[in-house]
DNA sequence: ATAATGCATTATGAATGCAATTTGAGTTCA
DNA sequence: TGAACTCAAATTGCATTCATAATGCATTAT
């Protein structure tokens, strides 16, 4: 969409329809702050001294600080004045209150992909969802969040709503640094992949409601996953 | 909310639990940037000129940058590389996606903050509520639409989950500025008004679920009146 | 007359500079 | 000993400056 470039220019070889995307510093800086603070390069509560990223990655403040405002206004870091950025802490609290509305948006992409979504992407998603089993089966465990998240993902891909799949992600980066599915008791795995196995009907069904249901109540077990993680190594 | 300044610091007592917030100008721009959007003083499509802003608000265009990519990330404004900022135009389609959105995150807000609210609130809601019928039945479209929003908003504050707050405040400033309720039929305000009659009720019996459905189905017939009047005055 | 080209003007992107604030070590005094 | 104070160094906020890309206009060619 909204490439109104199409055909034409193909003649000498390089058949480039792009039009040399040269992207802004503070565009690409914002990128891969948030992909240090989310992947949990930068630990939470770390103070993040302007000069020493600059130095990191070879750029002036301006287009630096252009990028800490935005990742602050994503809740990523918390900006005090005159004292500098700090990754924002993740709480329990935050936690609480974070989950419920991701399982609303989850209940709504679930409602929104039965109503839209193809007999081919359904299959891609059963294609996932069997080698996510399969992980299971032989225990690896980072494989399988991997195919977990996919399957997540393509379901708020087939939903069909930018605005969905933005806020949702959103939230997923706040709360993907609490990597606490590793403390995932063997009990609980096996439950997520039944629960995954009831997400698989309900979707090659077009049981929209169900769907709805099944994923928020699978978001709200996961929660009850990482508070007890949280509770009981703390 | 967010004016944390409010009264208090009025000199003399130490009274002040806040700290003398000093805020700084990227923060202030930002917010009467916002304001001027999300009011329509700034006309979608518009383009931001920014010397032009820097003169109208007196600062330089670092800080007037540092809010205008804060803005993009709210999707307020789009910036065009090398080009400059524009204001976000909202089509139908924008709003076809923004408000299923907005209903489930609205539904969540009914079902937590009937969990959560007090019986002095709600007295308080049922006050808001009397004086919207009021303005209803005066005819006072923009009193009444005060009210209602007064509603909305105590309902998600009630709810108790500042993220869920953020996120729908987010949306509701994207959707503000089309300001299609003037062109609500007196058909359609009759059944507003019923449906706030049957949110109140609900509220009042601390019933989730029904509050719940009630708040999305009322977001969903909002949107088909917008539609409406989108399509009939194009 | 219309369209294309080149140049001057203007606006944006990023870097640097400067003033104000915070931080922290060292010192003084109770 | 330790609490409070002083002052230098570091850090941040913002303005200014420099570099680069886009825009408008006059000129030229067709």
């Amino acid at each position: 969409m909204s490439d109104s470039f199409t055909s034409l220019e193909q003649s000498g070889g390089a058949g480039a329809t792009t039009p040399i995307q040269r992207r802004s510093l503070h565009d690409e800086l914002t990128d891969r702050l948030r992909h240090l603070i989310v992947e949990g390069d930068l630990v939470p509560g770390a103070k993040v001294p302007e000069k020493q990223l600059c130095e990191r990655f070879g750029v002036s403040r301006t287009p630096l600080r252009e990028a800490l405002k935005v990742l602050a206004s994503e809740g990523l870091v918390q900006l005090r004045p005159n004292r500098g950025a700090v990754v924002s802490q993740i709480t329990l609290a935050d936690l609480e209150e974070t989950f419920p509305v991701m399982g609303a948006l989850e209940a709504l992409s679930g409602e929104l992909a039965c109503a839209r979504i193809s007999d081919r992407e359904t299959a891609a998603i059963r294609e996932a969802h069997e080698a996510m089993v399969a992980h299971y089966e032989r225990g690896e465990l980072a494989s399988y969040f991997r195919r977990n998240q996919e399957i997540h993902e393509r379901i708020l891909q087939a939903a069909g709503n930018p605005t969905l799949t933005s806020l949702h992600r959103g939230l997923t980066g706040r709360v993907r640094r609490a990597r606490y599915m590793a403390n995932m008791s063997a009990d609980r795995w096996a439950r997520a992949v039944a629960e995954h196995e009831e997400i698989m009907a309900a979707l090659e069904a077009r049981d929209g409601p169900r769907l709805s249901r099944i994923l928020k109540d699978h978001l709200a077990n996961k929660f009850e996953t990482v508070r007890a993680a949280l509770l009981g190594s703390d």
